[in-house]
RNA sequence: GCCAACGUAGCUCAAUGGCAGAGCAGGCGCUUCGUAAGCGUCAGGUUGCAGGUUCAAGUCCUGCCGUUGGCUCCA
C-alpha cells in the first residue's frame, strides 16, 4: 500500500514537470519556482511575466497531452554545483539558482524532461507516457516561499491519477462534494444568510438560531459538569487595556477601534475575551484554595482579517467562541490539561467528528523562559500521552506567549480547520500583575490557560452541517417533527398531535398548504426533516391516534402517538 | 492585503454588441389527494455600484463593492 502511494507520489510530480515543459513552449521566459506532488494532484509555480487565462490552460494541457504521446524521456543528471550554478544563471532561472546556493552538498540532481531542465531531487517516472491520466484544475497566486514579501507567482494546480477511472471518479467526488457544502446547505435549510451590508458576518435565521442556542447550551451544560463558571464581559473595552494587554502592539491591524462622538477616549471591539475575564478575577483577593478557578464566556469577538480570507462560516469577522480562560498554579498545570482534553473527547464523540490534534512547540519569537517552556511543553505532552491522543508535534508553531495543543477538524474539501486550542500563557499574568495567596501566606502568579473547545460557534456549525450532509442529529435539528395532514378534514388532528408534541418540548411544525402528500413528503425531506408524520383517515379513529412515520426517506410504517412521541423523546436525550 | 475567476428575478441558469428569458420558489384559482415535484394563471429586473466607448452595452474598457479558488493569516 506505501509503495502504490510513492508510486503515484511520484508519477504525479512528474506530471508537474510536464506541465513545466508544456508552460515551457507558450512562456519561453518563464521563470520556475517549485512543483511538488501534493495530496490528490500537483502544482507548479511559476513567474510567467504575464497573466494567464482559461484557454491558455487548456493549450498547456492539450501540449502536455502532445509531450506525454510522444513519450519523453525523463533523464536525471548528478551534476556538481560549479556546473549547475552557470547552467541555471544561462537559463535565467532566479529562483532555481536561489535553491541551489542554499543546498549544502557539492552536487545536485537536475532532471531534463525535452527542452525543460529542471533542479530536482526527484524520483520520477523514467519517461512521459508513463504519466497517468491528468487534468489542469485551475490557477492560483502564490508568493515565492509561502512569503508575503516575496513576488506573487502564477501556480499552476493539477491532478494525476493511476487510470482514468480514478481519475474521473475524483472529478466526479469534488462535483458531488460541492452539495455538502455548509454555505449551500446553510442557504438551502435556511439557516443563515451573508450580505455586502457587513461582509464576513453571519445573519442567523429563526432555523440557524435554534441550532447555535442548542449547541451553546450543550455547551454550557458539560463545562458546568467539568467545573466551569459562566461569566461575561463587555463587547467594548478602552484601549488602554489592550495596550497593557500588548495585543494592541501584535494585534492592531485585525482590531476594530470605536470612537463615540465628543469623547476622547478611543475603545475597541474585543478580538479576545481574556482582558475581560482578568478584571473579573482581580475584583476579589484569591487564595490558592480556590484555584483553579474556570471562567467560561461565549463573548462576540471581532477580527478585522484579510478581505481574500472569509470563507462562509469558516472565517467570518465577527463570532462566538465557547472561550474559557482557567487560572492555575504551576503544578495545576498537568491535571487541568489533562481535563479539558477530556472534555473535548466528550464533545467531539458527542458528534461523531474526527479530529488531528498538533503540540505547537516554543517559536522562533518568543517571550519568558526557555525552561519554563521547556517544562511547558513536557506537560502539555504528557497530558496527551496520558488521555491516549494521537498528535503530531507542530515545530515552532506555537503563540509568542506559550506552547499550544490544536484540535483541528476537516471540511468536506479535505481542508482543515483550527477549532479547539489550548494554550499556555505565563505572559498575561504578568502584564496584568495578577496573583494568588500561596500556602505560605505569600503572593503567587498564577498561570492561565486559554482554551475553546468547539472553536467558534460559527466554524464550528459550518463542521457539523458539512459532516452530517445537513441531516443533524435530531437534537440539534430546527424542525424536528413535519406533521402532515392528507387532506383538510385531517387538519383538526394534525394540530392535536402538534400541540401534544410541543408539550414535550419537540420542535413540530404542520404543513397544512393544500398540496399533495408526495409534495410535502418530498419538501420535508429537501429541507432534512428528520421525522415526518402523516395523518389521514387510517390513523385517526375514535380511542386512539396514530401516525404514519417516514424518517429520513425510511417508511416506518404506522405507529401510536405515545409510542412515537417516547422514541423521539429518547432520541433526543441520548443526542443520537 | 496579494494572484486569478466570477457577479442577470428569492434560487439554478439562458440571452453573436441589437426587444432581458426559462424552470423552480412566491401570489391567486382549480384539485382534497397515502410516503421525493397535480393542473392552470399572475406577478417578479436600475443585469452588483459608478463612470467610459458605441447609433446601440447584460455583453467591450476603467474604478469600486461583493463572492469563489488559492497564497499569507487564523477560531
Amino acid at each position: 500500500m506505501e509503495k502504490e502511494s510513492n508510486k503515484l507520489e511520484t508519477m504525479r510530480h512528474s506530471a508537474s514537470h510536464l506541465l513545466a515543459a508544456a508552460v515551457l513552449k507558450f512562456y519561453p521566459k518563464a521563470k520556475f519556482g517549485i512543483g511538488p506532488a501534493i495530496e490528490n494532484g500537483f502544482y507548479y509555480d511559476f513567474d510567467l511575466g504575464a497573466t494567464i487565462s482559461e484557454q491558455d490552460l487548456s493549450k498547456i494541457e492539450n501540449e502536455m497531452l502532445r509531450l506525454k504521446t510522444i513519450d519523453l524521456k525523463i533523464e536525471k543528471e548528478t551534476i556538481p554545483k560549479t556546473q549547475a550554478l552557470p547552467l541555471f544563471t544561462k537559463l535565467n532561472q532566479d529562483y532555481k539558482l536561489e535553491l541551489i546556493n542554499e543546498i549544502k552538498a557539492k552536487s545536485v540532481t537536475v532532471y531534463k524532461l525535452g527542452d525543460f531542465v529542471d533542479l530536482c531531487r526527484g524520483p520520477h517516472v523514467s519517461s512521459t507516457r508513463k504519466i497517468g491520466p491528468f487534468k489542469i484544475i485551475n490557477t492560483a497566486g502564490a508568493y515565492w516561499r509561502g512569503s508575503e514579501k516575496n513576488p506573487m507567482m502564477t501556480r499552476i494546480y493539477g491532478t494525476a491519477f493511476a487510470d482514468e477511472k480514478d481519475l474521473s471518479e475524483y472529478l466526479n467526488n469534488l462535483r458531488q462534494l460541492q452539495k455538502y457544502d455548509h454555505r449551500k446547505i446553510g442557504a438551502q435549510l435556511d439557516l443563515f444568510s451573508f450580505h455586502q451590508q457587513s461582509p464576513g458576518a453571519v445573519f442567523w435565521h429563526p432555523k440557524g438560531k435554534i441550532l447555535y442556542e442548542n449547541l451553546i447550551n450543550f455547551s454550557r451544560e458539560i463545562q458546568a459538569k467539568y467545573g466551569y463558571h459562566e461569566v461575561a464581559a463587555p463587547d467594548i473595552l478602552n484601549l488602554d487595556i489592550w495596550k497593557q494587554s500588548s495585543h494592541y502592539v501584535h494585534y492592531k491591524n485585525a482590531m476594530y477601534f470605536i470612537q463615540a462622538k465628543n469623547e476622547s477616549i478611543s475603545y475597541a471591539l474585543r478580538p479576545m475575551d481574556c482582558p475581560g475575564e482578568i478584571l473579573i478575577y482581580k475584583t476579589q483577593t484569591r487564595s490558592f484554595r480556590e484555584l483553579p478557578i474556570r471562567f467560561s464566556e461565549y463573548g462576540t469577538i471581532f477580527r478585522k482579517e484579510l478581505s481574500g480570507t472569509l470563507h462562509g462560516l469558516f472565517r467570518v469577522v465577527q463570532f462566538v467562541q465557547d472561550d474559557a480562560h482557567i487560572f492555575v498554579t504551576e503544578e495545576q498545570i498537568k491535571d487541568e490539561i489533562s481535563q479539558i482534553i477530556k472534555l473535548a473527547k466528550e464533545v467531539y464523540q458527542t458528534f461523531g467528528l474526527e479530529f488531528k490534534v498538533f503540540l505547537s512547540t516554543r517559536p522562533a519569537e518568543f517571550v519568558g523562559k526557555v525552561e519554563a517552556w521547556d517544562k511547558a511543553e513536557a506537560d502539555l505532552k504528557k497530558a496527551l500521552i496520558n488521555n491516549k491522543m494521537d498528535f503530531e508535534i507542530a515545530e515552532g508553531e506555537g503563540a509568542f506567549y506559550g506552547p499550544k495543543i490544536d484540535f483541528q477538524l476537516q471540511d468536506v474539501f479535505g481542508r482543515s480547520w483550527q477549532c479547539g486550542t489550548i494554550q499556555l500563557d505565563f505572559q498575561m499574568p504578568e502584564k496584568f500583575e495578577m496573583e494568588y495567596v500561596g500556602s505560605s501566606g505569600k503572593p503567587q502568579r498564577p498561570v492561565i490557560l486559554h482554551r475553546t473547545i468547539l472553536g467558534s460557534m460559527e466554524r464550528f456549525i459550518g463542521v457539523l452541517l458539512e459532516h452530517f450532509k445537513g441531516n443533524l442529529p435530531l437534537w440539534l435539528c430546527p424542525v424536528q417533527v413535519l406533521i402532515l395532514p392528507i387532506a383538510s378534514r385531517h387538519q383538526k388532528a394534525a394540530e392535536k398531535v402538534a400541540d401534544e408534541l410541543k408539550q414535550k418540548n419537540i420542535r413540530v411544525e404542520v404543513d397544512s398548504r393544500n398540496l399533495t402528500v408526495s409534495k410535502k413528503v418530498r419538501e420535508g425531506e429537501l429541507d432534512k426533516i428528520p421525522y415526518l408524520c402523516i395523518i389521514g383517515d387510517k390513523e385517526i379513529s375514535k380511542d386512539k391516534i396514530k401516525v404514519a412515520v417516514r424518517t429520513r426517506g425510511k417508511d416506518m410504517g404506522q405507529l401510536a402517538l405515545a409510542n412515537f412521541q417516547k422514541q423521539v423523546i429518547s432520541t433526543i436525550t441520548n443526542k443520537k
